[in-house]
DNA sequence: CAGTGGTCTAGACCACGGA
DNA sequence: CCGTGGTCTAGACCACTGC
């Protein structure tokens, strides 16, 4: 474990523990460096992944203090961001059953707007269109239009759509999905989907836009995903 | 201006110009050392700063690359997340007019989970409570609910909920506002929300529920702020 | 003006990717 | 194996806060 990393650790640990209370000031940097016996620009890094994830405030000249986190909702996703991982692995990591019913699975040419996403030449190539339902424990969840192009994820299949696709791409292929651009809004469902999802015209919906990249910078997954009040909530601290 | 910022802003041009295209390799750190005369660990900082802004991805061993970004949607907001201002001064920052309807302006015992999120203890204490629609260039684009403590915000006035309270907050009082946790959910609006918005039952609101801090890691405001489809749009880049 | 956090350096060493 | 980015150091200097 890198030295910040066990840092930031424990002073996550001191601060949910309540050994650093919230509002309360913790040691300054130079304390902190003798304490844990690392340089100050390590105990800076630390304060800074501290920082961004919602733990501590800082001002210069005065000091650094603790901050109280809002409540972790059991549905909150991608709050954390400290990782992209498709839906599956995201909950079945918390013990949770996901199972996804597959509407289609074809190749098509990508309307423009999609293709502009995936920086392909208009009229050039093909992609795969994935509609999927995705249920945990057994009840729908959101619903998933995906497009991805055939020469990046080649010999995509049936199952694995029904299974991760995400797995597909990390462990067949061994590529590395590096981030995603997103952008969240609320909607009402289409006809298809009240039927599909089972709620009625005015239900509302968190809808989910989304660029997903791999470690090479190129786009590999354009999708639209809406879900469920239960399960549609996003976490997020903004800073400064 | 710091070297890294000088830094950022420059390969952020050279991005944005097609200097170094999408999905194409960025120098390497070395280069960009010499290029810009600066440290290693400056350009680091720089690619970290670029990095979460969505500007570029990193690999170990192979390289940085330069990725391309969503657009920006007119109404996007606290995305980029590089500050946590007011929606006014926000709007009017890119020239458009906002404007409020204040139906409530009173003081009151908060509720327990208020209290909670506001570090009061329970029965101890005033907030002000706020409710405000908020208007762009005269159209209603928002409605806001707020609880602020009375001894963390003295002597409020209802001019000031009017015009803007964090103008208010950071000019007048000269506190120093750090950060926001927030959640994101869509909800229908109720039927004072109806009302007042000019909308149906059935309309998909983007409610985002609001804990904000001082620089110091209190707490001075819970709110919950429910968008019209319009100018309810939330950008994110996620990451790793 | 003493004490805080922030920036920056030059350089050592490590971890990983790819040919 | 070499070249990439990542971590870490000791220490100089700067910027801001608050008494």
């Amino acid at each position: 474990m890198l030295k910040y990393e066990a840092v930031v650790d424990d002073l996550k640990k001191k601060i949910n523990d309540g050994k650093y209370a919230p509002s309360t000031q913790l040691p300054t940097i130079t304390q902190l460096c003798l304490q844990y016996g690392v340089s100050k620009i390590t105990i800076k890094k630390a304060m800074d992944e501290l920082e961004r994830q919602g733990f501590v405030t800082r001002q210069r000249g005065s000091g650094t203090y603790a901050k109280q986190r809002l409540d972790e909702n059991e549905f909150a996703r991608w709050t954390e961001n400290d990782h992209i991982k498709g839906t599956k692995r995201d909950y079945a990591e918390r013990g949770m059953r996901v199972t996804s019913v597959v509407y289609d699975f074809s190749v098509v040419e990508p309307p423009a707007h999609v293709a502009r996403y995936l920086q392909m030449d208009p009229h050039e190539g093909f992609c795969y269109h994935i509609v999927r339902r995705r249920d945990l424990e057994g009840e729908p969840s959101s619903i998933e239009y995906t497009y991805m192009p055939i020469d990046l994820i080649p010999n995509l299949k049936r199952a694995n759509v029904e299974d991760s696709i995400y797995h597909y791409i990390t462990e067949d292929l061994g590529l590395n999905i590096d981030s995603a651009h997103s952008i969240f809004r609320a909607v009402n469902p289409t006809e298809d989907e009240q039927r599909w999802m089972g709620v009625g015209p005015g239900y509302p919906m968190l809808e989910v836009e989304q660029v997903a990249f791999l470690s090479n910078g190129e786009p590999f997954e354009y999708s639209i995903t809406r879900h469920l009040k239960i399960t549609g909530e996003v976490h997020s601290v903004r800073v400064h």
